[in-house]
RNA sequence: GGCUCCGUAGCCAAGUGGCUAAGGCAGCGGAUUGCAAAUCCGCCAUCGUCGGUUCGACUCCGACCGGAGCCUCCA
């Protein structure tokens, strides 16, 4: 198995993936709360992880990857009732429109997705475990974990218990130190409740992960992600809790992704102003972005841009980097990718195999085919993984794949494929798309037929093309440029981009 | 104020103590084309500022300037 480096927001530094288990890896992320339709913020780190997910089994590992969705807390409750309806009901709209979204950007490798409700017993064991060893203690109905007896606490944002200046917020009055934080909250009138030790109540934030976490990928795993803001306080308080309970270490790698900033006006995507009178102009771009293109619903921003250039856009950058985001970046990311799909239905011109058809390889069988690909090719594909195997640097395999084009596009100018068919560079030319097709596989892209734009008209419109583009072939013919461009002109004013090539024409729509 | 992080070409974005500082978008020149489109070839940066360490720094250290995130359940 190859070595893969894997950056840990923990040790603040890269270290080779060593598995709990050997050939396995347990992966967990922080999934969202389920109060409102999901945004683009909220895809960016499940699209990484799935890249992960998807480096990680194609190099032989098996791979176990869980996300939790969030379906109770104040949020929820609040919009619920704003809206008329069940907390239930809401979470459940909201969860089906987060996995819609998700299958749309080809995130497909999540194996579990516990819902915090389900594991009300759960929770509430891992509780009476943390309040039996004394890390935990009853408060009027609430449950707090106890800073001041976790000596390690703050240990992944290097933070002290001394320096959490906080005031302890609206409940301060029934915790022994502002830092301490929820386990359990009693609950207030009409508000969903469970039954517990404590009276009846509900889950703090925090103490979920730790409980589903351990009750699918055990006391230590190997993998916790999550976005850059949520290091403080939500995973430093996961830690607090399962390492006093466990006596051991959560997870052996911290994966943190890069929060989304729309436009010029950074700043996170969907965050609240912080102290309204305090920082007048951070609480306007924070405003501001909050209705700008990167907060609108996600399901919005499909409707205007294929799922395939957003997934590529996110991975262009390197995954604990920021992310500029907006209609800018996103129309770069389309022209970029019009690239790959040109080279694409070029190969399938000539071998008559649609790129996606083609058959997937894990690391051992592409490494032991590539040699019928060229040495070129071999070194690209090398350059990809070694990228991968960095700290998933998805930006430098997003690079080579460029070179990758270039040099496929090369090998058929160079053999004028288009005109002639010879065997043995037809093979050739299948080497190297299947290897094409194993690297952009790892990425989760191409890995579906392309998108028709259009509806059910489209049969029709190809049978007009064909017809016009035989008719302008004749004026061709006969050195009647004027009608031909004027056929190509008038085509390219409704958004068709005729292509004479060496073996006749093609058409394509633009943008 | 505390804790993290960033500042690379017109824009986006990788990267390294010393060979030619990836890639994309835009632009320019050339090949190709009836002309285009597509494709290919070539061109386009000394790495925020100022100091220091070093034989040598864009890469390490310090200061400064500018920007971001967290310190209030926001992925």
């Amino acid at each position: 198995m190859p070595t893969i480096e894997v950056y840990s927001t923990l040790s603040r530094a890269k270290a080779p993936l060593v598995t709990v288990t050997p050939g396995h890896v347990g992966m967990y992320l922080c999934g969202p709360t389920v109060y409102k339709p999901s945004h683009i913020g909220h895809m960016v780190g499940p699209v990484i992880f799935d890249t992960v997910k998807r480096h990680l089994a194609f190099s032989g590992y098996r791979v176990t990857w869980v996300v939790n969705i969030t379906d109770v807390d104040d949020k929820i409750i609040a919009e619920s009732a704003a809206r008329g309806t069940t907390m239930r009901a809401l979470a459940e709209e909201m969860t089906a429109d987060y996995l819609a979204n998700l299958a749309a950007l080809g995130v497909t490798g999540i194996d579990e997705m516990p819902k915090a409700t389900d594991h009300i017993g759960t929770i509430i064991a891992f509780i009476e475990g943390l309040v039996a060893k004394g890390f935990a203690y009853a408060s009027d109905g609430d449950v707090y974990f106890d800073v001041a007896r976790d000596t390690d606490y703050g240990k992944l944002t290097n933070r002290s218990v001394e320096q959490m200046q906080g005031e302890g917020g609206a409940t301060a009055d029934r915790k022994r130190s502002a830092a301490d934080f929820a386990l359990w909250k009693r609950a207030k009138a009409d508000e969903p409740s469970w039954d517990s030790p404590w009276g009846p109540g509900r889950p703090g934030w925090h103490i979920e992960c730790s409980a589903m976490s351990k009750a699918i990928l055990g006391e230590t795993f190997d993998i916790h992600g999550g976005g850059l803001d949520l290091v403080f306080p939500h995973h430093e308080n996961e830690i607090a809790q399962s390492e006093s309970l466990h006596g051991r270490p959560m997870a052996a790698y911290w994966m943190h992704n890069g929060l989304m900033q729309a436009g010029s006006a950074a700043g996170k995507v969907g965050g609240r102003p912080r102290d309204g009178s305090a920082d007048d102009a951070a609480a306007q771009a924070a405003t501001k972005l909050s209705k700008s293109t990167g907060a609108e619903p996600f399901k919005n921003l499909l409707a205007r841009h294929r799922p395939e250039v957003i997934r590529l856009l996110l991975l262009s950058t390197h995954y604990r980097s920021p992310i500029h985001f907006g209609e800018e970046p996103l129309q770069e990311s389309a022209r970029a990718m019009e690239a790959f799909e040109r080279l694409f239905t070029r190969c399938e011109r000539i071998s008559g195999k649609p790129f996606h058809t083609l058959s997937h390889r894990d690391r051992r069988t592409g490494d032991a085919a590539v040699a019928a690909a060229g040495e070129e090719i071999a070194a690209l594909r090398t350059r990809f993984l070694a990228a991968m195997d960095d700290d998933f640097n998805t930006a430098i395999a997003v690079a080579s794949l460029f070179d990758f084009v270039r040099a496929v596009n090369k090998f058929i100018d160079q053999h004028g494929l288009e005109s002639r068919k010879p065997p043995a560079e037809l093979a050739a030319l299948e080497a190297r798309m299947l290897v094409l097709r194993e690297l952009t596989g790892i990425l989760g892209l191409f890995l579906g037929p392309p998108r028709v734009t259009a509806g059910a008209d489209e049969g029709l419109v190809a049978k007009l093309m064909e017809l016009v583009i035989e008719i302008r072939a004749h004026a061709r013919k006969a050195k009647d440029f004027a009608t031909a461009d004027l056929v190509r002109q008038r085509l390219g004013e409704a958004g068709i981009v005729l292509e004479d090539r060496p073996d006749g024409t093609g058409w394509s729509r633009k943008g």
